[in-house]
DNA sequence: CCGCCAATTGTTATCGATAACATGATACCG
DNA sequence: CGGTATCATGTTATCGATAACAATTGGCGG
């Protein structure tokens, strides 16, 4: 139980040389099959883990790669993080994992943090970042790689999709439906990059359709979820009725907001319609079935995997940039 | 561009040794104020960036925490994960996260590769591994903590509740509201222990209680969510009514089953109750609210961390068994 | 039987930071 | 003013795996 057991150590017991052990546990073709085996079992016998820190050190390639996602708890983000981590296992990759909780100055505490692993890549949610993390990033020969959004002005690559977009194609919906009146839900100004483009995005392609200027509903400070969708509902009682439609954030606010306007007896789509934002299961599920924007988390999640083996295996160089795209789900409440 | 920058290039500039530079960086206090003031700003001129690498090698020690999780998609092991993060972060540790998909083969696959990064300790979700596992952590002098489940043969320290206790409560409450025909929803044998665990505990708490066998609705392979609960209640049709109560293996299941119930017009909880487990968001916000039982996610996650702390300064030996429990919370659907 | 090639194994140096020990400079005491 | 404590910095060796180069063996053709 003392001393940790080495390649040194294997060697010994097998009588051979370190370099030999080393080459025979990566499978190097140049080490005899008998002693391969050989070496594996008695590897096995001693009980031998490979010590990935050393290898790191000594190759300066870490198997890392550096992931920043606003929250683990979303559906959506645990979903593209689940398809980064399968198609990067296979090859060997690991994912390092740092959650911002939607702030850029946890952000770039997180990236300086994360750089000093030596990450092989770094992928980030989002496009907005502090100065000082663009300079801590562009100062590397490092990929970079942002997604969940089109910067106009990226760091490296980008596998993402227009928020705005995708909100005037529910404000499109709405407006062909004949909802004219419109309130958008959302978490307070400040933090949430996303959630203010998807504010933005609304509030324009309102104006550019001639309908009334975009009444701001605030769920409190970001994240938001079903229960301050529900709860800034309750708080308004029935004023909410003066609004044709409730434009939300997310798909859980906007579930929050369905419940909360359920149970003050109004129906919805015939008193008002409510949209949401992911298509997350619950907008699938829920009754009525909830009007969403898909925005294909796990699509990013492959788009970036598939971009990654292309920058290491150098068939990339100049700067890629992928927009998945959105596409407007039609649910029942609008 | 070129190469990195390293302390010896940082010690070249100041004009001192690497060894001054290192101590300088770290804040060590026998080193000149002046000059510790000088080495940060150089190291920041250079642009140099600490390497967690040659740290982690040379001193043996990591900087990691590694945890396994069946799902990051979930958002009660999510709420655990953020309160490991936040309290580890606190303390200069970093998590390595790996996702078993409900697999305990994926779980030693994942084991394995996670000990090669030699973190200082290991934090496993569930009390089931293979034996390779057990083998794999029982070895090294590492400390590992189970969480989510009170194992009877635990591989160390353990931060959990017992699942067929939490079972019981719903069960004992379904019974003393007079429901006698109860049907269990939840995935397929094999795969996902904590919900086989609450199967179990299911049938064993209506045995106790002179209730009939609760039957058995299958939802598909682990793991399973919203839409199974929805899909596999869709598919039974009427059926279904021929229960008193649908016990279902976590929330979101049982807000599946709501919503196809009432979907087909029937009222829960006049012609149906339905359970849930653990007290996710959806169970307070759905309309009626979902009974369900209370898990305390985060208080899991603080409770790994202080544990986490007192084996870290060396104040804790012994293995420790802390149950957080569990609490029944009544909600509309019963 | 010599020489050369292929197959297999070994030797040495190294990645960057730091623990342990050593040294030089300065202050302070009786 | 000698001697010792204090402060500030330097030297050396090291963590484990592996790239680059070197060496040994056996086989085979001529």
């Amino acid at each position: 139980m003392g001393a940790r057991v080495t390649m040194r150590d294997v060697a010994q017991a097998v009588g051979m040389s370190p370099m030999t052990v080393s080459r025979a546990l990566r499978d190097d073709r140049t080490v005899n099959a008998k002693t391969r085996a050989k070496v594996r079992q008695v590897a096995d016998d001693l009980g031998y883990v490979y010590d990935s820190t050393a290898q790191a050190f000594r190759t300066q390639k870490s198997g890392f790669v550096a992931v920043t996602l606003p929250s683990v708890n979303n559906a959506n983000f645990a979903e593209t993080f689940r398809a980064l981590t399968n198609g990067l296992g296979e090859s060997g990759l690991q994912l390092l994992l740092g959650s911002t909780n939607y702030r850029v100055e946890r952000e770039e505490e997180l990236v300086r943090q994360l750089l000093t692993r030596n990450p092989e890549a770094l992928v980030l949610t989002g496009g907005h970042h502090t100065d000082e993390t663009r300079k801590l990033v562009q100062g590397r020969d490092l990929p970079v790689i942002e997604m969940w959004d089109l910067p106009t002005d990226p760091l490296g690559h980008v596998v993402g999709f227009s928020n705005s977009d995708a909100m005037d194609h529910i404000v499109e919906h709405l407006a062909q439906t004949g909802r004219r009146k419109l309130a958008f839900v959302g978490a307070s100004e400040g933090a949430d990059m996303r959630g203010a483009v998807r504010r933005a995005g609304a509030v324009e392609a309102a104006r550019a359709r001639g309908l009334p200027a975009v009444a701001m509903i605030d769920a409190g400070p970001a994240p938001v979820s079903m229960r301050h969708g529900a709860a800034v509902i309750e708080t308004m009682g029935r004023e909410v009725a003066q609004y044709d439609a409730l434009v939300c954030v997310s798909d859980p606010v906007a579930f929050g907001c369905l419940s909360a306007v359920q149970r003050m007896g109004l129906s919805v789509p015939d008193d008002l319609a409510i949209t949401g934002f992911g298509h997350f299961e619950v907008a699938k599920v829920s009754n009525p079935r909830i009007t969403t924007v898909d925005v294909q988390a796990e699509d990013i999640g492959r788009q970036v995997v598939s971009l990654l083996h292309g920058i290491f295996n150098e068939e990339i160089d100049a700067p890629v940039r992928i927009d998945v795209g959105s596409a407007l789900v039609v649910g029942e409440t609008s």
